[in-house]
DNA sequence: GCCGTTTTCGGCCCGACTGTTTTCAGTCG
């Protein structure tokens, strides 16, 4: 079993023991362990086999052994007769919003219900509501729950999420009792996926009611489903989640920083607070942990902080970007300032993976360019699919030689305005590897984007293979939407990204982020891998209009949640040195040239 | 189930809201 197998398993022993009643730090016990896992950038195997697995932080001597059987023998007992003692369709139902194990047990307990549909059914004759500690409301509640998780199964992406919360904050900030304002939450990490949208607001108390009178009211609210004096829920039209808080102006730095997270983020702050400091952290401020019954709420903070700069700083560590609050290292990193300057949106100097309509782009190529030139760009890469792609009116070899004409006629142009524009194309690899276009034909291009649009469902050993005969081929320069584009859930395939990332490290390969807009999330820890490689990725935006250009701020999101600085992403740099680095990719394939993974069979 | 300048037991982050019951448990973030 592979890592992320191994982490699903512990994900759902930690649900399945909660089911059960069990000891909750036994389940979060699991629930962490299966994070810590599917994180580890070591080989599991080499662990298991050099019995280092409890050197990790989080894993025990329990643990371990559990890891062990996995790795060694693909199962695991105790899971099979934990998931054998509990009917599947129970963990199906925790889906339901206030919905949570306790109440899954009392319902199956008293009533064998072990399913959604049964709970729908059981709630429609009213016997839910009968149930000691359920009442009418609570049975209403679930059958909302049970709609709402028809009609949304999934997360929202982050640009839909963003352009839903920019209308809220709008009129959040327009407001008078509002004084200050923000999202927070996972659309502040900049994560791909948004579960819900969380805001915050500081207002003098006087205005609090009226601000989540208001925030209720907004338009795009279909529906309330909590309001309180300083709390309110709502679900906005697209079926997202939006939360608000209101806190007094003091607090604000506080509730920000703990809104934001992550979790995981939170609870790492909050124990070195009580060990460095002796202080207990809540979404209030600092309050002496000696007096746990009165807690900052009341006192007010006992370490006056205006700004998240100054929380961190009270704790003895820089400011940690909201998009690397993980507890994925950045709390060592802050303490030792070893905090990697992350890449900003101004640090962008260019755009490849643009596409026009030689190929299925709704804009010519020189209006993509003059595009990228008002957004202060120095330089595209056009890059139109290649002839294999007859739906998207990919070009043929007679087609890209006249596009690569246009192009060398337009650079004439745009060389007086100190702009250019790169020459490239998104050419396909075929099922075997190998690529649409030969290599005299390869050869006009300044760059070569290697894409995968086909046959999707091959096994992931397959299209591992499959993408990294590609990425040694001496003409290729990047790799595209290295896991699929997700727009189309069919667009998705199965690859072992970390081999592909060392095929790249082992190449001197580009890899495009994930700044594909229409992608669900894709681990961002794979560009702390690359970045450890000094693999250099492309923040891309596989634009096929103008308003596509938009792309490259989650494309920079992701770089952020990578650490990723402008030295290990190409399109950071100005256009002489990537002109360089397109050069030296070619050349040193030329003179060096490297034998290719076997396909399997 | 993990962890340990209290080291093999007893902690483990903290608070708001809801519904139900009348003092609190469950859920969520």
């Amino acid at each position: 079993m592979d890592k992320k197998e191994i982490a699903e398993i512990f994900e759902e022993i930690g649900q399945l023991l909660e089911l059960k009643g069990e000891n909750p730090f036994r389940v979060r016990a699991y629930l962490n362990a299966a994070r810590i896992v599917e994180s580890l950038q070591d080989e599991l195997g080499k662990l298991v086999a050099e019995n280092r697995l409890t050197e990790i932080k989080g894993i025990g001597k329990d643990l371990a052994a559990k890891i062990t059987e996995m790795v060694t023998t693909n199962r695991l007992e105790f899971y099979e007769k934990l998931k054998s003692s509990l009917p599947a369709g129970l963990l199906d139902m925790l889906r339901i919003p206030g919905f949570g194990p306790k109440r899954a047990k009392i319902v199956f307990d008293k009533l064998k219900i072990d399913s959604i549909e049964k709970l729908e059914a059981a709630c429609k004759s009213g016997k839910v509501a009968a149930l000691d500690g359920f009442g009418e409301k609570s049975q209403q509640k679930i059958l909302e729950g049970i709609e709402l998780v028809r009609k949304f199964a999934s997360r929202h992406h982050i640009h839909k999420a963003r352009a839903a919360a920019d209308a809220v904050l709008e009129s959040l900030r327009a407001h008078d009792g509002v004084i200050r304002c923000s999202i927070a939450g996972s659309l502040r990490r900049c994560r791909e996926t948004i579960g819900d949208v969380d805001f915050l607001v500081s207002a003098k108390p006087k205005d609090a009611p009226d601000v989540i009178a208001a925030f209720v009211a907004t338009p795009g609210v279909i529906t309330v489903s909590a309001k309180g004096e300083t709390k309110a829920s709502v679900v906005l039209k697209g079926g997202i989640q939006a939360d608000l808080r209101v806190v007094a102006d003091d607090q604000f730095a506080f509730a920000l920083n703990y809104f934001t997270g992550s979790k995981e983020h939170n609870i790492a702050m909050r124990a070195r607070a009580l060990r460095l400091k002796n202080l207990s952290l809540n979404e209030y401020g600092f309050s002496p942990a000696a007096e746990k019954e009165k807690s900052a709420k009341e006192l007010g903070s006992s370490v006056s902080c205006k700004s998240e700069p100054e929380i961190y700083a009270a704790l003895d560590l820089g400011y940690i970007e909201p998009e690397l609050r993980e507890d994925m290292g950045e709390i060592d990193a802050a303490e030792t300032g070893k905090l990697p300057k992350l890449i900003e949106m101004s640090n962008l100097r260019g755009a490849f993976h643009v596409h026009s309509t030689w190929s299925d782009g709704i804009e010519s190529v020189e209006a993509m360019a003059r595009a990228a030139q008002e957004l202060g760009l120095e330089y595209i890469g056009i890059a139109d699919h290649s002839k294999g792609q007859r739906q998207a009116n990919g070009l043929d070899e007679k087609r890209l030689r006249e596009q690569a004409d246009e192009v060398k006629k337009l650079n004439t142009g745009f060389a007086k305005e100190g702009f250019r524009i790169f020459f490239g194309t998104e050419c396909d690899i075929l099922p075997d590897g190998t690529l649409d276009f030969d290599d005299e034909t390869l050869a006009l291009c300044d760059f070569v984007i290697a894409a995968v649009h086909t046959n999707f469902n091959l096994a992931a050993d397959a299209m591992t293979a499959r993408i990294c005969k590609a990425l040694a081929h001496p003409r290729v320069t990047m790799l595209a939407h290295p896991t699929g584009r997700l727009l189309l859930e069919r667009e998705a395939y199965a690859v072992n990204m970390p081999e592909v990332i060392e095929t790249a490290a082992r190449h001197g390969k580009i890899i495009e982020l994930n700044s594909h807009p229409y992608r669900l999330d894709m681990d961002w820890r794979l560009w702390k891998h690359a970045k450890e490689l000094g693999v250099k990725c492309a923040i891309n935006p596989d634009a096929h209009s103008i308003d596509d250009y938009q792309s490259l701020v989650f494309g920079v999101g992701i770089a952020r949640k990578g650490w990723l600085t402008k030295a290990d992403v190409v399109n950071c740099h100005h256009l002489k040195q990537v002109e360089k680095t397109l050069t030296s990719v070619r050349r040193e394939h030329q003179h060096a040239p490297r034998s290719t993974p076997a396909l399997p069979g």
